[in-house]
DNA sequence: AATGAATGAGCCTTCATTCAT
DNA sequence: TATGAATGAAGGCTCATTCAT
């Protein structure tokens, strides 16, 4: 007899899509730290026992949550990108559509910065984590690479450009999550547009 | 009978110290969530009762782990950045010390990291992180005031820089607590300073 | 309403077979107290509701496993004594074919064994078990006073030499479960057999 | 520094003592399946978070209950056994000397014949039991080889003998614990010790 | 007859906190 | 000051049972 390959039943996908999204927000409200399954349950309106019954038990359900929360702004950002044409343009998009993302949907941003908070390197969490900051790291040094290959941009270190956009939109989160009314964030966009730009830019 | 008045006995604020850096070196390397008092006890060499002894209580110790966490390298790095003259040679200042803090300090900067993962926005510790933001952009925001004051900067909106400057560390250190062979910092650091230099200095 | 009357279909008494035949198996390998209806239902290939469908409850289910335990030996064993004429053949027999029963079905010897372990004298579970002893001994207690009567039996005991065999059936049942390779059950038989021959035998 | 050698303090081990006696008790009244932590310390009147202070978890508590089920008895009657000098009286005490235990002890027979029921070849609660098994097997094969080596004894097998006699012992536990009623326990011990005695003995 | 998603009570376990010594 | 035994609330997890399909 072969093995069950597992077979997620159409009602099950969307079982656990509603509780990770659930969770995402539960876990923006109150912390990571304070959200409890009771509570998750309580705000999607099903029992406990839900959660592990579709989950395999609450560490299962963060790391959907984290891939989510890594993959959601991901997908966005990357299907403008993809749309422009010059190197310049691909830039400015990607810091763009990840404000505009960011914008639409703020628990998603605090979440994410809750998040940051698991780096035990011998958790399922951290090593997801860090897989996707390598991933969207790559994704731009492709886009720098372009570039320079088609002469838009000037001779810059590649990792270290890719590196300093995606702190700076990291970091521009905290502190819009810490204080939403402290960071205006099209004008924080618009600036690292900027500067980005006239960085890598061969000068005309 | 008179409540005692809060006599900080010397012996007193040397155990408050050791217990606080014991903390984070446990949050460093067990992450928030999993740090327990009896963990840092035992990291100290002390019974569990010491702890609750001198601090009102977890969250308490906490607190002043995250205090710790944002006024060492603040000290460290405006004792130097006091010292120099141009606000040119500030902000280079400000961007490697803060860099070289982090080098001489890792796990400080993976205990911050954490610290980001714990923000309810009801508890004392979001709100002791918010102001230490504030702080910090104020610090900065002063220096880019100075410097446009003075003629070295042109009129870039202090606000912003202030704010990319802050998130492009705090961002950069997310990544380097996530892999630290994958960050080259003083590399980092320089192309930083080039990049910020050339979108404030004035144009010579 | 009539209630309705109970008609066990054939292949309701199929299903109810396999199921406990099934979970006799899953006890003798988890144990009873980590034997889960799941597990039941996944070894048996059928779905969790088929078990509550058949059984009231999971205490039903387990009380048919220690019947049917019991039984299928007792049957087996009965219906080779019977055959026998001499009440020292009777007696032989008895002792053998509990042996050979065990042999032909290890999982089912190592199940009962476990079911010992569940005795609460508040359940029913403990009620069948204390009566299928109780028959047991019994029918020993006939054929020992059938030997006194046809004078091949001296005056013995019979209600003690009627637990003194079932005990060291039962008794041998806990070693050779705990660990098959330190008991060799056809000489156990052999050297009980004349043992209890030796003991209840009038001197010839 | 050198690792800290658990010194289990007095008073620790006292308590750890009182857990195990009251979780035997309470073992032997509501079964092994139904017995829970917090029954445990309601009857031993200590706090539910006591047991897992002084036990690493739920399973560590049962695998100190076998063993102590096993050590009461054990040292109970191998401190008998050992002041006789004939092997014939050393075999005689050793049953009467089980029988006066149980008999002083009915709970704790009762809570052993419930411990049968964790055949788990996994759990460390099977390994301890089985070891148990070995050492008392071992015990009487000793004592059988001692009769025969001093002649006292003929020829029989002597391992058998001593699965015999643990088999009648054990076996009369469990009849006993379902009814004690149905079962005289001194009248059993003489005549299992006729009945071993006649088996063993060199014919006079 | 059968399925399997959903429920929720019950239990083990963790851990901050207290307190007698 | 310091200790560490003890507490008990809180939370994750298991699993028998129910029920709509």
């Amino acid at each position: 007899m072969a093995v069950k390959p597992k077979k997620p039943t159409l009602i099950e996908e969307v079982r656990r899509k509603q509780v990770i999204e659930t969770a995402i927000q539960a876990i923006a409200s109150r912390g990571f730290a304070h959200t409890t399954l009771a509570d998750i349950a309580k705000m999607a309106g099903v029992s406990t026992g839900v959660i592990t019954y579709h989950f395999k038990n609450k560490d299962d359900l963060l790391e959907q949550c984290i891939r989510t929360l890594f993959e959601a702004p991901n997908n966005f950002v990357t299907e403008r990108v993809d749309m422009q044409r010059t190197y310049v343009e691909k830039l400015r998009v990607y810091i763009e559509s990840n404000v505009e993302f960011m914008l639409k949907n703020r628990n998603h941003s605090i979440a994410m910065v809750q998040s940051f908070g698991f780096l035990n390197a011998e958790e399922e969490k951290f090593r997801i984590t860090s897989r996707q900051h390598t991933k969207i790291r790559n994704y731009l040094i492709r886009i720098v690479d372009g570039g320079k290959k088609h002469k838009e941009f000037r001779d810059v270190p590649s990792t270290t450009i890719a590196q300093l956009i995606l702190a700076s939109l990291e970091g521009i989160m905290i502190q819009w999550a810490l204080s939403e009314k402290d960071v205006d964030l099209p004008l924080y966009a618009e600036q690292l547009v900027d500067m980005i730009t006239r960085q890598v830019r061969i000068a005309s």
